[in-house]
DNA sequence: TAAATCATCGGGAACGTTCCCGATGATTTA
DNA sequence: TAAATCATCGGGAACGTTCCCGATGATTTA
């Protein structure tokens, strides 16, 4: 057997002597083919096995069928899971997924975007890397006529469609649990300045402090980057103020668990000394020593709706721009415990 | 601005009143056309901003510069860094990923392999469902003319090119750690029988188990799935068993740390008790507690390897299969340290 | 000097599908 | 009963690229 003997439109045509356009018509669905004669192409079709030709298809009709999903990684748990919801949702609409990784650096997000060929996809999703500010490659495209749905780490300036989780409500909710838990100087963790998944957690932040009257205090808010490696020098470094803290809130899991790291090589007890409380929900939250208390991300679906706004964008393009912004529970373990 | 202006072949043809077979071969590098004409193409096209339509070329050379990738999950460290290492390869050489997620279930795998239109890409690049013993389906890809590399999770019969770590010498290495270490009763927690990856390693714990004349124990050989549950369970019977062997020798680290969570929850110290080493060196191998001692598997490397051997095997249809094998390191850890 | 080779280019069919437009016979409407 | 509408289908151009084949003038060979 070879490639040559794949069955094409103008195959079943000739089974069933009927032209390739109305097999082409029968086969979408088109309102002018009669019921009989699409029943039957549909069954010469299935037993011929044919698959129809998506780059025939794109060429014809404009329509790609491809999306593109740029990220920064891969390789952790947040956005594996995110792409795993958008898979999902791509698949079952009959899109190809293009992914391409920016390695969290800008200058190579700008790269590959402007590398992209708007005739080659549909549509674009995008989480944007921690250093991006200028989102000039992005308005380009979008320019050019391509929806693009930002989600997770989503840009200010260009207006298209975004999807979030409530970072605002879940970083609020964490530093109040903490509050709660009695613990009142409260240091936080957070990301790049000019994301607006930092400003919102920030601000969640903030006003939890303010709403239990708690002062603010700068040098306990520390900027830096997501991985685990930054949340151990952030905690390092709050070390070094005069006066420590009694609790952690971290902008997502990883820092936290740095936090966690430190905190136990200074040879205090989280938890009991300071509690730390982290957002995302992690696999790594379980498995850290003492167990992470933490605010779930509904990565997953956020995979899901961000693909299927995408798509709605694809098939209208008139349809208007659009927040979705999901919400996830707390989940109470023991780095927030203090006897255990 | 719309995506009417895309500019094309015949563009860049007209501003230097060429004809487009030639700009066409000037662009892919052909023999004959002269160096100044193709700078002047190469030059235009640049101005001009062109990119070429990859679907044009796909249905014009049969050469789709797609290529698809199945795995079991893409949420864990292992497969993620698969994939990244893969997406650089791919990339390089300007071809695109199709991602499938069988979601280690056979019969999803089935379905999505059997829907795959040949016409649509170039190779297959796999990891198959724990499960899956027959391979029919990937059988009838590889009849059809299209090359299959699989990896990792490789399965015997089709004969094509293979990648994998070299699981023989590292369970070697791991089992004979554990036994200089002075842990000389140990179970292993393996996997789904019929996988090659499970064989061999199998096989290598069971070697070095006899080359120190250390008699084999099949209720400590126990086989189940990969995850961090199983590893759990896994370590739960072997506590149910008359004798308590004092080391132990997980299949990956995601098992090894369900053990380390089993052993602790039976109040026992890991180490100092029973000793653990994992396969794999996910990041998970450093947050737990103790950390642990494990054998790295180089996933980027083989994620580019494969990648690379799939390219060859669709630039060159004689190209033999080949079989790649690639060692990793042992590191020690704390889960195999009597004291620390 | 005639024939062969070489370097360089263009014409135009082909890839498989979509979609515009028109055709035809049957049915409905005025 | 004539005109309008409807249901159903086919012809054929078009999408943008590749690639086969042939053409042409220049250079090399015999």
């Amino acid at each position: 057997m070879s490639k040559k003997e794949v069955i094409r439109i103008k195959d079943i045509a000739q089974a069933l002597n009927l032209s390739t356009s109305t097999v082409s018509r029968a086969l979408q669905d088109a309102y002018d083919v009669s019921p009989d004669t699409r029943r039957r192409v549909l069954e010469v079709a299935s037993s011929l096995g044919y698959k129809p030709n998506i780059h025939a298809s794109a060429l014809a009709s404009g329509s790609t069928r491809n999306i593109v999903v740029a990220i920064p990684f891969i390789t952790n748990y947040y956005f594996s899971s995110v792409i795993s919801g958008i898979q999902e949702m791509a698949y079952k609409n009959r899109y190809n997924i293009v992914l391409l990784l920016t390695n969290d650096d800008t200058e190579r997000e700008k790269y590959l975007i402007e590398n992209l060929a708007v005739s080659n996809f549909d549509g674009l999703l995008v989480s944007i890397a921690s250093d991006t500010s200028d989102t000039a490659h992005f308005q380009a495209i979008i320019d050019r006529g391509v929806p693009i749905v930002f989600f997770d780490r989503v840009p200010q300036n260009p207006e298209s469609s975004k999807v979030i989780q409530n970072d605002y409500e879940g970083a609020f909710k964490a530093t109040e649990y903490l509050i709660d838990k009695g613990y009142r100087r409260i240091a936080h963790l957070s990301g790049n300045t000019h994301l607006l998944i930092t400003q919102n957690r920030l601000k969640g932040y903030l006003d939890a402090l303010n709403k239990h009257r708690i002062p603010v205090r700068q040098e306990w808010i520390i900027h830096s980057g997501f991985s685990q490696q930054h949340g151990e020098e952030d905690m390092l470094r709050i070390f070094e103020s005069e006066e420590m803290p009694n609790g952690i809130f971290a902008i997502n899991d990883r820092k936290a668990v740095g936090a966690i790291m430190a905190i136990k090589g200074k040879g205090k007890i989280v938890g009991k000394d300071i509690g730390v409380i982290g957002f995302t929900n992690d696999p790594i939250s379980l498995i850290v020593e003492p167990s992470l208390t933490t605010v779930e991300e509904p990565a997953f679906e956020i995979g899901q709706k961000s693909c299927e706004l995408l798509i709605k964008h694809i098939a209208n393009k008139n349809f208007l721009p659009k927040q979705i912004i999901l919400s996830g529970n707390l989940i109470e373990r023991n780095s927030t415990r203090r006897i255990r």
